[in-house]
DNA sequence: GTATATGCAAAGCATTTGCATTAAA
DNA sequence: TTTAATGCAAATGCTTTGCATATAC
């Protein structure tokens, strides 16, 4: 396998490994969320979908994408009002980045977040499972 | 003015000093949102508002908020699927803590936070304007 | 008096649901 | 063959919009 492919399978990759019943559409599905950084709402899904499996219906885009993130394969971020962005970058603790202007998002490497912790009023008697965190700014290109 | 009155006014004390239009029912959400901790979605604002003003409509606490929302005195958190929570607590800056479970959603200090920035590669070209951060898990009681 | 806020109902967008049909294992 | 996925259309939840009426200043 070249690096290429590498890259375009992370999350088809996943899939073939498990019992997941691999239909066209859920692959096709799969497919539009295989690479780095993608961050998809459900309409985006379905329409880049479509250009490979124009048959493929808006229900089954929903009900394969919860699906998958009942499985842990893809995280839901809202990072804007409005529809949920997708993102397969599941496996890996990220955080996100985003342009304010143009809505571009990218995940980055949590950095310099080691003492990234609770105050300690707040801490006892709460059991942390998980820290979002959206740094929001311009981009180059926008600002 | 005592420590009760204080902090019951908040909002309601910084639109007194602007010269926002005053009306029934804008006295009546400011109030809904005027103290600590905070964090209401709008059709919980309608239904406490109500109580005290019973002819007020959806439209005009939708209205009410977004103009809030605009001039800087509320903050709108998305910390689940589903309805935008109001935040009154706008000037201040700070993070949210929130229950998994049952849902509840405190205002907390930002804290050992000075190290949190973004990595360098990310850091170049992009103008940094805000950061959100959501500490999720189970509060004592639900734990 | 005049500009602006209100309230209603309809429209809009994102998502979920029910159910008959179809296809994978 | 059997279990589960698909697709359609209707329903839901949250929010916005258009417009006639009412009200603060």
């Amino acid at each position: 396998m070249n690096g290429r492919e590498e890259e375009y399978s992370y999350l088809l990759e996943r899939l073939r490994r498990s019992n997941w019943r691999l239909t066209a559409q859920r692959r096709a599905v799969a497919e539009v969320l295989s690479g780095p950084d993608i961050h998809l709402t459900a309409e985006e899904v379905l329409s880049r979908a479509k250009e490979v499996l124009p048959e493929i219906s808006r229900a089954t885009v929903y009900n394969t994408l919860k699906e998958l993130t009942d499985r842990g394969e893809l995280e839901e971020v809202q990072i804007f009002p409005g529809p949920v962005h997708y993102d397969p970058n599941a496996v890996v603790r990220h955080h996100h980045l985003v342009c304010s202007r143009c809505g571009k998002i990218m995940d980055i490497q949590p950095y310099g977040l080691d003492s990234l912790e609770l105050p300690p009023e707040a801490r006892d008697g709460f059991r942390l499972e998980q820290i979002d965190v959206i740094f929001r700014g311009m981009c180059e290109e926008c600002a």
